[in-house]
DNA sequence: GGTGACTAGTTTACAGCGTAAAGAGAAGGG
DNA sequence: CCCTTCTCTTTACGCTGTAAACTAGTCACC
């Protein structure tokens, strides 16, 4: 399910998120929309966003799914409301002194730790906002660093834009690869060693058909024993992806 | 649901998958493989991958639900063979005449058309690879231009996975504010409007808040009225992202 | 203090999902 | 003609989000 940000209700969810919901001190019984929230999160972090229901999440509080209803206006909003809690995490403040290239490496790398930890924040929509605080905070750091170039608004949106694509492309791969072995029972070495084997006997021209495929994933350094395959190319083709990505910016600052 | 590359029965899905599944002509009675994929496409065509069920696709066929697993091994594998189907629609060869960055940018703007004419597309994992033949004659056009840069395999991998992140990233968010009205009933305006309004209720004090937000969105030319808010700013966004990897890439082939 | 209003939480129910298991009915070979 | 084999249907299970109705506990007020 590709989660969309709320549609029922937007006041109610824009007060949660921003926090001026009223706080009702009075006649608590343990439940609250954070306690939610936080078990939410649990849940998603542990066993990715698949097994984050509403009966999940009353069971780890002790209640029932319907009992998160009075305090949260579904799930999608839940899901809303874990997603900006999440962003808290990532920093808001990068050093400048060793200039703007090396400021967006540290940014992109902590973007991209924050994409494996929270995997699943990686399937809330981009289409539609949430609109929560976190989420403008990350931009603001990040313009801050790319204002350093001395370019404008205009040339910056869509270094912006290819940052973050490529952020999130690059960890979703590997999200998914950390989330296939328990969505489909199989390891991805057994995975790629099963499919290795149909794959000689159903394409034996391979080869001939696709010479360049062949030649592209040619004359690659010797992999590390301990690292999944995707994994590992995906983490190596990020890094180096964000250097062509500024390299492109580089033309631009100098002329 | 993020959709992974078939587990079960790898044999079959291979076979299915490179055509080479014994034909059986005898005995059918209307229904078999192709059918049943080509209904799954136009349905989620029409009304996205969340409608895509084994119910609806029997419907649609005139049969139940079960009668398609005689045909094909499950769900996962069905969006598999729809998978692979719909990338034979992306062209195989691409004229160098004018140069590798005009033929990336033709390559791209195929990518994206196919991307919004087949959103469902963008749903299926590229971390276990469906390994069908159409995919990897993608890969093999793509490679067949970047070569004219006189760069190797080394250097051509990450810019493969940049342009694909970069398509996929910003083609992701125009289908999914395509897909938002009929998943949450509220037109793309709507949406905006309503959350806009209680925006300035709720956060009263964004611009001292998030100042270089303000910026970076700043400085826009007057968006043309018939189009969607982030359909249009995405499409600009990954033209000249394109552009920008590019730029990227030149900096290597000069030297 | 009694009483009505409000609120938090439970119970039940519904329509949808993928698919396992078993049965029905037709086609083809001996 | 019978028996095997294959296609398709029926039924069922456990899962999902959430609407509706109900219960119980707390507070304000006469």
């Amino acid at each position: 399910m590709t989660v969309f940000a709320a549609q029922g209700d937007p006041r109610r969810t824009m007060e949660l998120l921003w926090g001026v919901a009223e706080h009702r001190p009075a006649r608590k019984r343990g439940l609250n929309a954070d306690v939610i929230v936080d078990a939410g999160i649990a849940i998603a972090d542990a066993h990715g966003m698949d097994a984050v229901s509403m009966r999940a999440v009353g069971e780890r509080l002790g209640c029932t799914a319907m009992a998160l209803y009075t305090h949260v206006p579904g799930k999608n909003e839940l899901v809303d409301l874990m997603y900006d809690r999440v962003l808290a995490e990532i920093p808001g403040g990068y050093d400048l002194g060793a200039g703007w290239r090396a400021a967006v490496h540290a940014w992109a790398r902590d973007q991209w730790n924050f994409c494996l930890r929270h995997p699943w924040a990686l399937r809330v929509s981009q289409a539609r906002p949430v609109l929560g605080p976190n989420e403008f905070a990350v931009l603001n750091t990040l313009v801050g660093i790319l204002r350093e170039t001395g370019l404008g608004p205009r040339d910056l949106r869509p270094v912006v834009h290819a940052l973050g694509n490529h952020v999130r492309g690059s960890a979703a791969t590997v999200a998914e690869a950390r989330e296939a072995p328990a969505a489909t029972g199989m390891s991805e070495d057994d995975w790629w060693l099963a499919r290795g084997e149909e794959f000689a006997s159903v394409a034996p021209d391979f080869a001939e058909r696709f010479p360049l495929v062949v030649w592209i994933e040619s004359d690659r350094d010797p992999m590390p024993e301990d690292a999944g395959y995707m994994e590992y190319h995906a983490e190596e083709a990020f890094v180096t992806g964000i250097d062509l990505l500024l390299d492109g910016v580089e033309t631009h600052v100098v002329s």
